[in-house]
DNA sequence: CTTCCTCTAGGGTAAATCACCTAGGTGCCT
DNA sequence: AGGCACCTAGGTGATTTACCCTAGAGGAAG
């Protein structure tokens, strides 16, 4: 097995070298390259041909999201490697769609991120968090194209994001309940079942939920 | 010269490694102990007492900044270095208001950040970018007192603060209670206070008032 | 037509929170 | 020394949520 040629992408030196900390040696692999920026990280590729790319996805002259559609327009062997911070579905759906086969978090271990590599390298997809729900949730259809509403919200029904919106905003169930004008059980089930659906586990983190993808602002 | 000892404080173990390859063994230097947020940074200082402490301002459980004043108050000779993602003029004023002598962005190179630790360790404060234009425009009066940035968070107090953290973070009051090793009761009491003073009327309320205040992040 | 999803709503029990109250100890400032 | 803010913590009772179920009506999709 030839040695695992990985090219990462991050503005950040820190994480830069944190990479190289925790890849670079690891079972034989090496980091063949460092880009700042998501149009070196382009140029990078384009040079190396490297197996896996590892990426950050906020980066200044290109982002990480437009450099993934760029490089496996042209280097399909390459698989990329979302690194982020951000944990929200917009962004994993953007990811998926703009071609990479992993997603993880910055925050996730650096075992965690071993292991994602290790899958990538054999051109399997790699998912952390609410990512791999959203590939679960039936985003991936092979064959068929991407859902075209797919920005949005996807597991959440309309009727659904209206009460989320009614809870973040303060409301009780009692109180949402009568704003709709159904019962606080029906409002019950529904809690229960968006709860259910995003993996939460509290109110506060519904808030954070609803702000993130925009339904509400802080 | 003793060599100096470093303490990091960071939830992304990424970015733990990365301060690791940058900072230990650099110039005599080491890393003497990690912690994965603010709550665990105090413990950890107070039992190692390292010279410098390096530390991210986002963190959960307890926030950098809650960290730092705590740890400057008990521990004076610890000085705290402020490593962060966000450059915002408000957030320098709070990290000179805690206590911090030094702040640089994860942005920064890491010769800068070398650099910021070698003048932390000489008691000498360290700051890039805005925040030296913050300190330079006059944040710093001798002899006057700080100026009272009331408009943020000077109506709760700082274990308020912490309550806030952990209660938005999606802790019940009975694990908050257990984290910070008192009485459900006590947290009761002062989540009451807390609603009362601010007043807010739902969890989710205070959830947005945590996140437009920074203390905790969306 | 059957199946699946959504919205609706109920029962029941356990747990948590809210909204009141009181009150002791500590540390700081005057 | 006294006052004051803060942290602590208990009581009580009402209210709300959490979590486990079932289940019918209606619509969309197979």
């Amino acid at each position: 097995m030839k040695p695992l040629r990985i090219l990462i992408a991050d503005d950040h030196e820190l994480v830069r070298k944190g990479l190289r900390a925790v890849l670079d040696g690891q079972g034989g692999w090496s980091i063949c390259g460092e880009a700042v920026n998501g149009r070196q990280a382009v140029e990078l590729a384009r040079q190396l041909k490297p197996d896996v790319l590892v990426m950050d996805v906020t980066m200044p002259e290109l982002n990480g999201l437009e450099a993934t559609r760029q490089i496996r327009k042209e280097l399909p062997k390459t698989e990329v490697l979302i690194l982020t911070v951000h944990e929200s579905e917009q962004l994993v759906g953007e990811v998926l769609a703009a071609g990479a086969r992993g997603y993880i978090l910055k925050g996730d271990t650096t075992r965690l991120l071993v292991a994602a590599v290790e899958a990538i390298a054999q051109h399997k997809p790699f998912f952390t968090g609410t990512a791999s729900e959203v590939v679960l949730g039936g985003y991936f259809r092979p064959g068929q194209p991407p859902r075209k509403e797919s920005r949005d919200l996807p597991r959440l029904t309309a009727r659904e994001r209206e009460i989320v919106q009614l809870l973040t905003e303060g409301r009780s169930n009692k109180e949402a309940a009568t704003t709709l004008g159904i019962s606080v059980k029906t409002v019950d089930a529904h809690r229960a079942n968006i709860m259910h659906k995003l993996n939460l586990h509290s109110v506060t983190d519904l808030v954070r939920y609803a702000i993130r993808n925009t339904i509400i602002t802080a």
